[in-house]
RNA sequence: GGGCGUGUAGCAUAGUCUGGAUAAUGCACCGGCCUCCUAAGCCGGGGACCGUGGGUUCGAAUCCUGCCGCGCCCGCCA
């Protein structure tokens, strides 16, 4: 309740100075109250006790006393245990409430200073099947690509696709020994684990193939011109594939937000020159690197980061830098984000400072790596695609959509197949994106299929069924005096809703500081838990005073955008009918 | 061995940054609620020594620290 600390605070600042109480002793101890009854905001006294030589209840009697004129019209301050609490009055409520259902934005002001900021997130690999794993990076980024973007920021996205490297040489080989047309064919029908194991099997197990890889990578390097062909069927099928997935997903990710390990291969030179330039490069065991500091091997020795190998190859930590240099001074980026697992994090402190170090990277940039964690297996380990237990992720979508399809046709058979359809889709990709990006994402998770197509409880199923409730409230609707009639909040479930309506700011700018969205979905189901509350015991359309009626359609309409809002914040649709 | 992270009801999680009163939510479980604006819902109930031992504090799930469990990382893969 951010807006009630803001409304309260000048009073509670002119009674604490006629109390003699320094804003340095109580200025930190206001704070949202823990136990709702007693109102929306507390104050602890006993650490006042101290300064004061008082009992903390005494304390918070005399404060009590001194700022209830004062906070005349906003709020009822109380004193109980030592404790101040001070409770929203209606009438404030139903003024800031009304004042945030009248913005289009529910009160989310703008950044003040828009930042550029490039966001590097999904990022799969050329031939190779997404899997389950490949869920987190692109649902997480994706949100986070929209939250900072709903922000007045600009956006880039960047799918920093793996489509360069020893691989390729065998993915080539494979792809001649099938034929162009039927591998490109697999490919593009989404076999691409059958497709990368048989050429990962031959180069095990047929030192000519091995042989004929090896080769073709020198070849690769090299630009041949018939080897780029090749490759270039790969990475083009392998994309198509993609962006089916990501259709289906209802990513933001398109064309040309590709920017793969290739692009950025001829700057890896330069990558050497600069950071040699800068006195920072080092050999070290026949490779060029740089000790970064602060990281030890296990023998106890400084670790480096390898900039160029032994045999001249480069790998993926030059690759980064030379990201880091062209997001920074081609695209003017302020702030690099990298939604990438939990495992890498040392890599990306590494890269990081060797980038601070070399002067890449100043003061005025933001390099963070927005990790997460990993998805288990019910065995605790971290699911493998070579295991054979990982789930690949289109067949995930495909089953929550059939099972939302199940539901829906249960639930309102009425529909035309059309929309059914399409309510199915949005409920059943919400329904997985939601599970991931509710949980805090620098934590493991088990991967649970019940758990991931529930259509019950927190889920976004969940959202999205208040919101097409209030959908067809409207649509019996046909005045619309509603519109800019004042909300006037008399009910204790009209009270829960329009407070949880008032937090929605502060949810989110949690959500978009620390780059969590988890918090943006914990607050979304409170609002639609106040609104399912305030449904089930406040009428709306068959109330007879007009005023309720009109004040209570304005708070539906309000809720109705928050969570369209938030849900689209998410990547998640809001049907209007389910 | 070193580094990083993590441990909250049977299960899955929020809360930890910024310490406050009775630890929040969902699933599962028990009991109610559809002649009434969508029951994918609502109301009520039981269920937690917040891993564990110390410390700081008037006050600790939250801060510091020892230990234990688990996970990840520790030089030419990405």
């Amino acid at each position: 309740m951010d807006p009630l600390i803001q409304a309260t605070i000048p009073g509670i600042r002119q009674g604490m100075s006629t109390l003699g109480i320094e804003e340095d002793d109580w200025g930190s101890l206001l704070g949202p109250s823990t136990v709702s009854d007693h109102g929306d905001l507390a104050m602890a006294c006993h650490s006042l006790a101290r300064v004061l030589r008082k009992s903390p209840v005494d304390i918070a009697e005399d404060i009590c006393a001194a700022i209830t004129p004062n906070l005349k019209g906003f709020a009822q301050v109380t004193s109980m245990n030592g404790f101040v609490n001070i409770k929203a009055t209606n009438s404030w409520l139903s003024e800031r409430v009304t004042e945030v259902a009248s913005d289009s934005r529910l009160g989310i002001t703008k950044a003040e200073i828009p930042r550029t900021i490039a966001i590097d997130y999904s990022s799969p690999n050329v031939a190779k099947e997404m899997h389950v794993g490949h869920l987190r990076s692109t649902v997480i980024g994706d949100a986070l690509a929209r939250i900072l973007s709903y922000q007045g920021h600009t956006v880039i996205r960047e799918n920093h696709i793996g489509d360069w490297g020893t691989p390729f040489g065998m993915l080539i080989e494979h792809l001649l020994d099938l034929g162009e047309a039927e591998a490109g064919g697999e490919i593009s029908v989404g076999d691409l684990d059958s497709f990368y194991k048989s050429a990962r099997g031959k180069f095990d197990e047929d030192s000519d193939f091995a042989a004929r890889s090896r080769a073709r990578v020198v070849l690769l390097q090299s630009g041949d011109e018939d080897t780029l062909h090749l490759w270039k069927v790969l990475v083009n099928e392998s994309t198509r594939y993609f962006n089916e997935v990501y259709r289906l997903l209802d990513v933001l990710l398109v064309d040309a937000d590709l920017m793969g390990e290739s692009a950025y291969h001829p700057l890896l030179p330069s990558v050497v020159s600069r950071l040699s330039d800068a006195g920072l490069l080092e050999e070290s065991g026949g490779a060029d690197v740089v000790f970064p500091g602060g990281h030890l091997n296990r023998e106890g020795e400084p670790l480096p980061l390898i900039i160029r190998k032994g045999d001249g190859g480069y790998n993926y930590a030059t690759t980064d830098i030379a990201c880091i240099i062209d997001r920074i001074e081609r695209l003017n980026a302020d702030d690099l984000l990298y939604v990438v697992g939990t495992p890498q994090s040392r890599h990306f402190e590494m890269v990081f400072e060797v980038c601070r170090m070399a002067g890449l990277l100043g003061a005025g940039h933001r390099s963070e790596h927005v990790n997460f964690g990993s998805v288990l297996g019910s065995d605790g380990k971290v699911l493998k695609s070579r295991s054979g237990s990982a789930v690949k992720l289109v067949d995930l979508l495909e089953e929550s959509i059939s099972r939302a399809t199940a539901v829906v046709d249960e639930k309102n058979p009425g529909l035309g197949e059309d929309e059914k359809n399409q309510i199915a889709r949005s409920v059943g990709i919400g329904a997985v994106k939601f599970s991931d990006l509710s949980n805090d994402r620098t934590r493991d998770y088990v991967f649970d299929w019940s758990k991931m197509l529930s259509f019950e409880g927190d889920t976004s199923p969940y959202l999205q069924y208040a919101h097409a409730r209030i959908c067809s409230i409207f649509t019996k609707v046909e005045d619309s005096n509603w519109v800019d009639y004042p909300i006037n909040i008399n009910d204790h479930y009209e009270g829960r809703l329009a407070r949880s309506l008032l937090s929605y700011r502060d949810s989110f700018e949690s959500s978009a500081r620390d780059l969590m969205p988890n918090r943006l979905c914990t607050h979304l189901l409170a609002i639609s838990s106040a609104f399912t509350s305030f449904y089930e015991n406040c009428p709306v359309l068959i109330v007879e005073d007009p005023e309720v009626r009109n004040g209570r359609l304005r708070l539906c309409d309000a809720t109705a955008r928050s969570l369209k809002i938030g849900l689209s914040l998410l990547g998640i649709d809001a049907p209007e009918r389910m």
